[in-house]
DNA sequence: CGGCATCCTCGCAGATACTG
DNA sequence: CAGTATCTGCGAGGATGCCG
C-alpha cells in the first residue's frame, strides 16, 4: 500500500464532501425531481407524472434521499384520503440557480453534443472496415 | 392552445436532450476527469493520479465518453513509449463554470447537507423505537 | 392516495491479466 | 505508457403486491 507519497491525489479533486455531493446529483432521477419542485409545492402523485418514466420505487427513494440531505420538506396533511406535499428547502433554492444554469446550457449547447458524437461515431464506423 | 392533456409530462423536464446531458454527467467520474482537465491539458497517468480510487477501464471509459461528446481532444504524440494527451475542448470549457459553479456551492453548503442528514438520521433513529 | 416490502435481473464497475 | 480483454459481483432499479 502507501505509495501515496510523492504524488498528490489532487485534494481539491478527491475531496470528500464534494464527492458526496457528486453522488447526490448523480442519482439520474435527483435532478428532474428539483427540477419539477421548482415549480412550487406539490403533491406526490403530481411529481410523478411530471417526470416520464419514473417508477413510483425511484420516485419514493429520491423523495426520501432529497429530504434526508435536506433538499425536500415533506409536508403530511391529516385528510383521508392523506395527501402529501413536497416543497423545495431553503437550502435547494441556494442550489437550484446552478441547476438551471446548467439545463440552459444544455439548451444551448446540446446540438453541438448532438454533433460531435454523430462526427465520432462516424469516423469510429470507417476504422471498422 | 392544445391543451393537451392526459399525458403531460412535462415536456421540459422529459425533454430529449436534457436527460441525455444529465446521463452524461451522472457517471460518477466525469465531473471528477473534467476538473482534472480544468488545469491544463495532460496525461493520461497525470489524470489518473489526480483522481484518487478510479481505475484504468473507467478512465479510459470516461476518456472515450467526453471525447465521443465533444468534451474532450485526445492526442497522440508519435513517441516510443507512447504519449498520449487530453485537454478539453471549446464546448467543454463553455461547460465549465457551471462545473466550477457546482463545486463552489458545494464548498459553502456542504456542512448543512450533512448536518441536515444528521438531523433526519437522528429522528429516524428514535423512531425506531 | 402515497407509500413500503419483496423478488429478480441486467448492466455498471472493480479486479486482474495481457499487449503494442 | 496507455491502453484492451475477460470474469465476476453487486446493487440500482423495474415489476408486482399489499397496507393505512
Amino acid at each position: 500500500m502507501a505509495n501515496e507519497a510523492v504524488f498528490k491525489p489532487d485534494l481539491s479533486i478527491s475531496a470528500c464532501g464534494y464527492r458526496r455531493v457528486l453522488e447526490i446529483i448523480s442519482s439520474k432521477w435527483t435532478v428532474l425531481v428539483l427540477h419539477a419542485l421548482d415549480d412550487g409545492r406539490m403533491r406526490y402523485g403530481e411529481i410523478g407524472k411530471r417526470i416520464e418514466g419514473i417508477s413510483q420505487k425511484m420516485l419514493t427513494q429520491t423523495l426520501r434521499q432529497l429530504e434526508r440531505d435536506g433538499f425536500v420538506k415533506r409536508s403530511v396533511l391529516p385528510s383521508v384520503p392523506p395527501t402529501v406535499e413536497y416543497e423545495l428547502t431553503p437550502l435547494a433554492e441556494t442550489l437550484m440557480p446552478h441547476i438551471r444554469g446548467f439545463r440552459q446550457w444544455t439548451n444551448a449547447h446540446y446540438p453541438l453534443v448532438e454533433q460531435a458524437r454523430r462526427a465520432y461515431d462516424h469516423i469510429n464506423a470507417q476504422e471498422q472496415d
